[in-house]
DNA sequence: AACGTGATTGTTGTT
DNA sequence: AACAACAATCACGTT
């Protein structure tokens, strides 16, 4: 399929001066010094974590035969440097640091009376609001409460003068391998420190259904019950080290648990607005929040009396989870069998500026106006009216949706890290039949838990390139398509020979290895049966010093050997 | 699936 | 059903 017209390319500053070799090409691979070699590294060994850097970035490989300075090399996503990162802390609710510039002072972090009633009657039912404050504990804007249990926040790792906070994403082996030092202690498990790097634990050998209810409500709405119900009594565990699965609760799994505090199917499509029409975000989630905020005793949804008969929505979802058909269909199926729906059940969106004052606009039609619209009506009017509106009449929508929106990624990947290996195994053997059926172009999903693939020598030497606007000129010339360079750039690799490959090759070799390690680890952690043989020759602690890594990765691992050159 | 990012397609919620 | 925003996917190379 070509390529429609892009019309962000008609540029002509990207169409003059391609002088492809008008200064020495920098992709000179005859610098004897720039070989790694991949035997001396293993004397170093693949687990020998003290190594460690974040070098599967391979733009941060310090390719010896680049004299370019490693500025170029070091640049990072902006989320290593802005500060915590907000996937990172998902349920921290203890921070006291808000400045002035945070959400904390921002209104938008605030809920409206109507939306925070809106909880008693109909469960978020509408996310209109009025411009009285009410203050909701955002993620990034955390109530400034519990003063002793406060402390600033601490990067996870410091690498230089940055600060590395874990992302949801999966981990390179490296990170990973290290972040394991004692798998089977539960206190220094991966998921405990990094995942939920300042949560307070107090016991984690087990979980509770609550709690994983709790993980699974979003935070914008369990932030309310922590308002009033004592922190401890509803604060969001960590759910359980990711090394000990065998006691962790998926929050999908059919277990006698979960399955009573599921809630009925969102339905991919048609049966969606069978139960979805009068909600707002999450309805289900703030369901099992209220009843594990108030009363932990009481958890089948069945027996949830949520004082509210006048929301026919609720009244319907009850009936379809009282029915035991799907118990069954659950219970029936062996493992290995292809799921008939996804049994994910991930946070809902949280609603787009437009959404919100779509919800608005329709609330005040039915306030004044006695005419009767149809939603395809009322859309069309509405968003007349939504475009002609000024960036300053839209900006407090925008900035209700934003604050949510972060709140439910955040929500989303710890919802995410829930996830057993065996919830994502059946959820990817469901999209795989899906795809397969047409039905639907969903990709597998991935374990966020589980160390990262490193990448092929090819694409460290995509990333090389990437990383120095040198490199870029040179190979990509004036090509700004990505799928465009990659061309180039496989065509600029094929084109090497194996030594100028060598660097490249040994660096992949080496970080596939350690990969392998990792994976090693966490497969072993996962399946129940670990045992902590290998884990003594970790890194000790997650926590690193910066010094050693930067040292290190350069002068030792970036050594030449390969052939020339040794001592 | 690992990287990058602009373009394109799919999903979302409202009555 | 209409709407706008956003999420997800695609394009591309190699291993």
């Amino acid at each position: 399929m070509s390529s429609a017209i892009s019309r962000r390319q008609m540029s002509p500053d990207f169409k003059t001066g391609y002088i492809p070799d008008s200064s020495p090409s920098l992709l000179n691979f005859d610098d004897p010094h720039r070989v790694m070699s991949s035997d001396e590294q293993m004397i170093f060994g693949p687990l020998e974590m003290d190594d460690v850097s974040f070098t599967h970035d391979a733009s941060s490989i310090p390719f010896p035969w680049d004299s370019t300075n490693d500025m170029d090399s070091d640049i990072k996503p902006a989320y290593y440097t802005a500060g915590p990162s907000p996937l990172s802390t998902p349920f921290d609710y203890h921070l006291s640091q808000a400045s002035p510039s945070d959400t904390f002072y921002d209104p938008s972090a605030y809920l409206t009376h109507e939306e925070v009633s809106s909880f008693d009657n109909n469960l978020f039912g509408s996310w209109i609001n009025e411009p009285e404050l009410i203050p909701i504990p955002s993620p990034i804007a955390p109530i400034p409460i519990t003063p002793n249990d406060s402390q600033p926040m601490q990067p996870f790792f410091t690498f230089g003068e940055r600060s590395h906070f874990p992302q949801d994403q999966g981990l390179s082996p490296s990170e990973f391998a290290a972040l394991h030092p004692l798998p089977l202690s539960p206190s220094s498990s991966y998921e405990e420190s990094h995942a939920f790097p300042r949560q307070r634990v107090d016991s984690l050998t087990s979980i509770s259904p609550a709690d994983i209810s709790a993980v699974q409500t979003p935070e914008w709405v369990s932030g309310l019950f922590d308002n009033t119900a004592t922190p401890s009594s509803v604060s969001i565990r960590t759910p359980v080290s990711s090394s000990r699965p065998s006691v962790r609760h998926s929050p999908i799994s059919s277990d006698g648990y979960t399955q009573r505090i599921r809630m009925p199917r969102r339905g991919s499509t048609a049966s969606s607005h069978l139960f979805q029409s009068a909600s707002a975000p999450s309805q289900s989630h703030l369901q099992t929040q209220a009843r594990s905020a108030s009363s932990m005793a009481s958890r089948r949804a069945e027996s949830v009396s949520l004082s509210d008969d006048r929301d026919a929505t609720i009244r319907r979802r009850r009936k379809v989870s009282n029915s035991s058909v799907e118990d069954h269909e659950k219970a029936d199926k062996p493992n290995d069998s292809v799921p008939t729906k996804s049994a994910l059940r991930p946070p809902k969106l949280a609603p787009s500026a437009w959404q919100l004052y779509f919800t608005d606009w329709i609330q005040r039609q039915q306030a004044s106006n006695t005419r009767k619209l149809n939603v395809a009506q009322a859309a069309k009017e509405a968003g007349q009216e939504y475009a002609s509106l000024s960036a300053e009449e839209k900006e407090p929508y925008k900035r209700r949706s934003q604050t949510m929106k972060e709140a439910r990624e955040r929500e989303h990947a710890a919802y995410m890290r829930t996830l057993t290996p065996e919830d994502i195994k059946r959820e990817n053997v469901f999209r795989a039949a899906q795809r397969k059926a047409g039905k639907s172009r969903k990709s597998n999903i991935k374990d966020p838990n589980a160390p990262k693939k490193p990448l092929s020598a090819y694409f460290m030497f995509l990333q090389r390139i990437r990383a120095n606007p040198q490199l870029v000129q040179e190979v990509f010339g004036d090509e700004t398509e990505t799928t465009k360079q990659s061309v180039l750039a496989a065509a600029k690799w094929r084109s090497m020979t194996d030594d100028e490959r060598k660097p490249f090759l040994a660096q992949a070799e080496q970080e596939k290895m350690e990969y392998e390690s990792a994976r090693r680890l966490y497969e072993e952690g996962t399946t129940g049966y670990g045992t902590n043989i290998s884990f003594s020759i970790l890194a000790g602690s997650p926590i690193y010093s910066p010094a050693k890594l930067e040292s290190e990765s350069e002068s030792d691992t970036g050594s030449a050997a390969d052939g020339f050159h040794r001592f």
